[in-house]
DNA sequence: AAAGAGTTTGACCAAATGGTCAGGAACACG
DNA sequence: CGTGTTCCTGACCATTTGGTCAAACTCTTT
């Protein structure tokens, strides 16, 4: 039997253990720089077993992905509309860096795959993720017509905020190599630089 | 005779093309993802005779790196101390911008590298880079402390800068993605939005 | 035009890799 | 406790891949 959906208990334990250590590999080294021996290694299983659970390594690539699109669109489906917008938006940066903080492995799982071209995941790109944006973009918008908010391309604006954020994620090894021997405790220092830098940015005056 | 450097005419010709398809295929696959044989094809030889060129597949992309390395830092080395720091911020962010529109692939060379931890330039990062980027942190601190500029971490606002910018060549398959079927002219609209954002997030008033 | 250096190639190799398969071991359940 | 299902494994296979090599070809120089 291939590709089995997870229901009995030893089912449900080792799909959770391959899915957790195809995330350590497929996101330090890339889907082709992975192999199925490493992934097998790291879940404590042999490779025909793991290929038992999983037709193909591409299937369990695809599963990721298509299962942590959910949890990394949810700090931007909070931001909300009633809310003061120069604080929505400082909370979702905020959300955004805390995502980059402890989900880190997610984070390089989709910068791998949108530098070589999103060729797994180009339609929930244009899809799901295409649609929420444009919907909070129409939100910010309306933000700035009322004039709450520094006038700004909204789509930018999103773009800007996915970019400094996740890089602490994505580019800590450059980050880490530069701010090498400082403090190791970077990531509150760029909490207190974003929020400072997109409140001054966002604010009308 | 493995390893050789330009001397004749067809050595120059034929180590030019190597570079160049290998550029056009790592910062398309990643290393891993790349192929002697496609970079081979890219460059119009046989893989034997592409190998005559470069002993490894490695060197050819440790000599990628280490050429483009000079390239990719020009935009910082010329912040100028003497300039107005306003200016020279947004003109530093204005020519990263550019460089990303312009040499996309070196840029995705370089994400690629750094997203899979840098193994192969780290060196350089706490060398060169990390040299160069404290000298200028040096300098913005100095337009700080004249109250020149806005009281903002030096380290973290280049490395901002940095996300902002290059995430146009890195993440083009998702932007492009949510942007259409907008307009494909997004590189003035982010130029436009970098500007006024960071002039007002970097002015003093 | 001959010699020697530089260049190119087909054939080949070893290792790595994704995936298969027949059968055995462990488990659930009546 | 027996039986059918689920789970697991060693052995195996085809393909891909990085790299080698001897031989052949071509270019330059005298």
């Amino acid at each position: 039997m291939t590709g089995v959906s997870p229901k009995t208990r030893i089912q449900k334990k080792n799909t959770r253990a391959i899915l957790e250590a195809a995330l350590e590999i497929f996101s330090k080294h890339g889907f082709r720089g992975s192999t199925v021996d490493q992934i097998a290694d790291a879940a404590g299983l042999s490779k025909p077993n793991l290929l038992y659970y999983f037709p193909t390594k591409e299937a369990i690539h695809l599963e990721l992905l298509a299962g942590l699109m959910d949890t990394w669109l949810a700090p931007l489906r909070q931001l909300d509309t009633d809310g003061d917008p120069v604080d929505e938006i400082i909370g979702y940066v905020l959300r955004k860096l805390t995502m980059a903080q402890e989900l880190p492995r997610e984070s390089r799982l989709f910068a791998n795959e949108i530098v070589q071209g999103a060729p797994r995941i180009i339609d929930q790109i244009e899809g799901d993720l295409r649609d929420l944006v444009n919907e909070k973009c129409d939100v910010i918008q309306g933000w700035i017509k009322q004039g709450k908010l520094a006038d700004v391309d909204p789509h930018h604006l999103i773009f800007s905020i996915w970019a400094t954020t996740q890089q602490y994620a994505d580019f800590d090894a450059q980050i880490r190599g530069i701010l090498r021997p400082r403090n190791d405790a970077h990531f509150s220092d760029a909490a207190r630089f974003l929020e400072t830098f997109y409140r001054s940015a966002l604010t009308v005056r």
